[in-house]
DNA sequence: CATGAATGAGGGTTCATTCAT
DNA sequence: CATGAATGAACCCTCATTCAT
């Protein structure tokens, strides 16, 4: 509660004027979140970046952590269309080329912005009781259980739930490992490799 | 060069009291880190714990990341001491119980010092230019791949380097996660099954 | 004079919405200044609380300290409507009761309110050049001047206007510090026996 | 108790060095206080004017209310001092000519810096919890208590307890309210008509 | 006349680091 | 070599006030 006064939004912003300042300055933290790294982030650096007085940033953000959940959330919405635009799309594949498809849009979503998601994944934690990355993660577990449970007949047997933490997880740090730490596996030739043998991994393991 | 100049230890401790200043700033530097987190972790309250003055820290570290970076360089040298130990045991192994063994030590390398381990995998990107974490995955992913070259008849073709990386970061991302995440799936009843599939994950890949 | 403008209210506020606005800015400066303490109480919590934008706040009274200004007139309207009355009601009285009743109406008066009358005290000098609790004081003293004028008689040699100074500023100190720091002997069963000492105290020095 | 841990002073200031930082940081918060006024007082400008950067400020003192209590401390003791020694001069003396002595110590006592007793008194009262001014009114009542017992045979019968602090708070009320509002009475001719009446107030009260 | 978004000087405070002792 | 007092840049944040709408 005293908690969350300080990481929820101020005010919702109603007017024209102020909905555009907000969304500068959750422009302007994303980017000085990339430029200077967390801890350098400064509320005044990103209120300068967003071209916006510091007292206004704080008429809307409550603290520099309200401000990096703010980031998160969007950053949540932009990768979560993507997953969620890959499940609709595999709704009615075949199990092989649907997780082909799914494990694409898991790198696809790492890719929307690699540098942001490296600084919000290191720094989620701290942000406890906002939601975080592992919030929608969860809800790409869920959605992968689910995916599961529908192909149920196809699979040897297996706890789903289980299944989908581990091929979820496992995918996730291939990707986030390639992406923040292995450049040189996404590039245009080897991304393909790697997005075969990560379905092999999840399909040889799910049959 | 210049920045590595505030990253190394300053002197080489070579008398014995010394030796144990060093010592006690490194274990200092840990339990503040795991207790106050980064951002709290001050160099005066390293040295207060340490039972240092903070101009003798000053002697040994030219740094507060200094500090830091001698804590990874100790939970890594004790990390790879688990996995070395656990390659060797499983030398003359079928790969079946191999694979087992090696998954486990990777569970048991995240359990070393969990809290720690979270904070350090958090900051460690920061400390650029430093041996951070990644830097001992990378002896993992060598070491698993003489294992795979090893047992390379015994496996489907495969790219070793490919697949080392899949199967190391796969089992990274999925001890990790639960690890940071999850502790539930490393309750004692749960931690066999998710050994077992992780196993799995990986001989199904493999074979 | 410059200083002035900035304490004086506005407008005169002749309609009747005004008067209405300016009233509620005025009760709602009390309100905050008792909830909130003086430092606390900033002008946009005032205009929230008088359910008021700030920008009419600042077409009604050009600053906070205008604000406390009018708060501080308010309360001095209240406590000499009490002091007058008792004035009236002793007119006609011997002296030894006019006395009692007199003093009783000064713990009425810092009664009023006491917790707005603290904070206003402690202020009120920051507030030189507007007419601060003291000012009223002055009103006071004339008054208990004039009275001992009319019973001058009855009294031993005294120079009245010494001795108004003295009676006025020991009872007010009496009171002032009962209210403030001993709400104990304010108590129902309390306060007739410090009614009493007081009393006995102004009579015995002035006949 | 978390509010103690802003009041107290942070450290002893064992070496000399500290020492004279520490009276350097008071005396110039007594300075301040007096020049700019509580609400102007910055920790910045009383480190400027102690000639110590802000970080040693803070070294010593956790707040700015803890430098204000250190003054309040300061200036008790001062006080004290001169009621003490009037306390033991009256021991020996008749009644009559030893209340005119401590009327004389309680304005001397004022006078001590008239301007810090008035900005001191105006904010001790938000510094509660802390040995604010009130307590050494505790003393002083307890010391004129004691007067008042030695003495009981001389006295008309009263309440010892409640006689002192009707006297104590009525010779505080003049004294204050002279001081600070009424420089007049204090000048070289008009004092000793002041605490004429003041004894006069006293004896006539008891006797 | 009302609104409330925007402003920015300035406040309290921390902490990595230096250096006289 | 140890000590710890001292430093000050930098940080987060508040609030009285203005002004375009």
């Amino acid at each position: 509660m005293a908690r969350n006064a300080r990481i929820k939004p101020r005010k919702h912003a109603s007017q024209a004027r102020s909905r555009a300042t907000v969304a500068a300055l959750v422009e302007a933290t994303a980017r000085v979140l990339v430029r200077d790294g967390y801890d350098q982030a400064s509320t005044n650096r990103i209120a300068e970046v967003a071209g916006v007085s510091i007292g206004s940033l704080y008429q809307y953000f409550p603290s520099k952590e309200a401000l990096v959940v703010a980031v998160i959330e969007r950053h949540r919405r932009e990768i979560m269309r993507v997953v969620r635009r890959a499940m609709a799309d595999v709704e009615t594949l075949p199990i092989k080329p649907a997780v082909r498809r799914l494990v694409a849009a898991a790198v696809d979503g790492h890719r929307v912005n690699p540098q942001l998601h490296r600084v919000l994944a290191e720094h989620t934690p701290h942000l406890a009781g906002a939601p975080n990355l592992e919030a929608f993660n969860a809800e790409a577990h869920a959605l992968f259980q689910a995916f599961l449970d529908r192909h149920r007949e196809e699979l040897r047997p297996v706890d789903t739930a289980l299944a989908a933490f581990v091929c979820v997880t496992s995918i996730e740090g291939i990707t986030h490992t390639a992406v923040v730490h292995r450049p040189d596996v996404l590039s245009d030739d080897a991304l393909d490799a790697l997005v075969d043998e990560a379905t092999q991994l999840v399909l040889r393991y799910l049959l």
